[in-house]
DNA sequence: TATAATTCTATTAAAATAATAGAATTGGTA
DNA sequence: TACCAATTCTATTATTTTAATAGAATTATA
């Protein structure tokens, strides 16, 4: 059990445009990320789809295409990498176990928990990030 | 974020092993799970090294180290696939953002439920089971 | 029309997961 | 003691997923 590259990249870009709340080019946030530009495009091309940022035509740049607090980090993982822990929630005709199967309870309910976690907004991940760029930009002078 | 199969078949067969109660030959455990012996063989050699099986000196097969109230979830998994989500929480060193990042903080709560959840013993999946054989068993009287 | 960016399509590399094969070992028992 | 049926060990291969790169096409505007 492990997130992916893409779910890290992808979620930290958009609390980053969060953030900024302003129109930011792929450059400047591979930048900031220290993600390859051409890495990132793709992972931005999937966000897009999922109608998660948009693009501002020409040059200028990229921008979540909701509010902060209409976004789900939750939204951002289904759109880089799934959340199908197990085929069996989905498809419970693919295991004839299925209905009846005490670790399939357990998918369930580790399914059910990871999604009440990840079902916080980008509003909410922006907020807890400007705090902690305000302690760590105080450390110095600890 | 996916269940591997390794840990799929390795808690049935330990959740198999807990209501049977008795040393049960691979063989036998391979039919009812329907997987190969060969990567079964895989399998319980791992949760052989994490102590969370043993096998009967000849052709006895195998049983479970513990009592069922003494193994968790959690110690099969671990021992089957592991479970970092990702690296910067048990190595903070790896990434400087660690410890003033809203995703880490993220990340940190994720693995904290995960834990939760799979923190259950094998006897509460037993009895699960058990139930759910019972009652699987009255639905051709329905 | 030059340009600086996004966007698209294809390809490759690397890693993790899944599965199989075959031989060695073990210890009871015929 | 030799056989046997099981576990156990080592190696290999296949498949899938994830990660990353390359290059060309497109786009709106300065």
């Amino acid at each position: 059990m492990r997130i992916s590259t893409r779910s890290r990249y992808g979620l930290r870009a958009v609390v980053e445009l969060a953030i900024e709340g302003r129109p930011m080019l792929l450059k400047e946030i591979s930048g900031r990320l220290k993600v390859s530009m051409k890495y990132l495009d793709h992972i931005f091309s999937s966000l897009k789809r999922a109608g998660i940022i948009r693009s501002i035509k020409s040059h200028s740049g990229y921008v979540l295409s909701k509010r902060p607090s209409k976004i789900k980090a939750i939204d951002v993982i289904k759109a880089l990498e799934g959340l199908s822990f197990v085929d069996c929630i989905e498809s419970p005709q693919i295991c004839n176990r299925a209905g009846s199967c005490a670790t399939q309870v357990l998918w369930k309910r580790l399914k059910g928990v990871v999604e009440k976690i990840l079902d916080i907004s980008i509003k909410e991940l922006a907020d807890i990030q400007r705090k902690l760029n305000v302690r760590s930009k105080n450390m110095y002078y600890i």
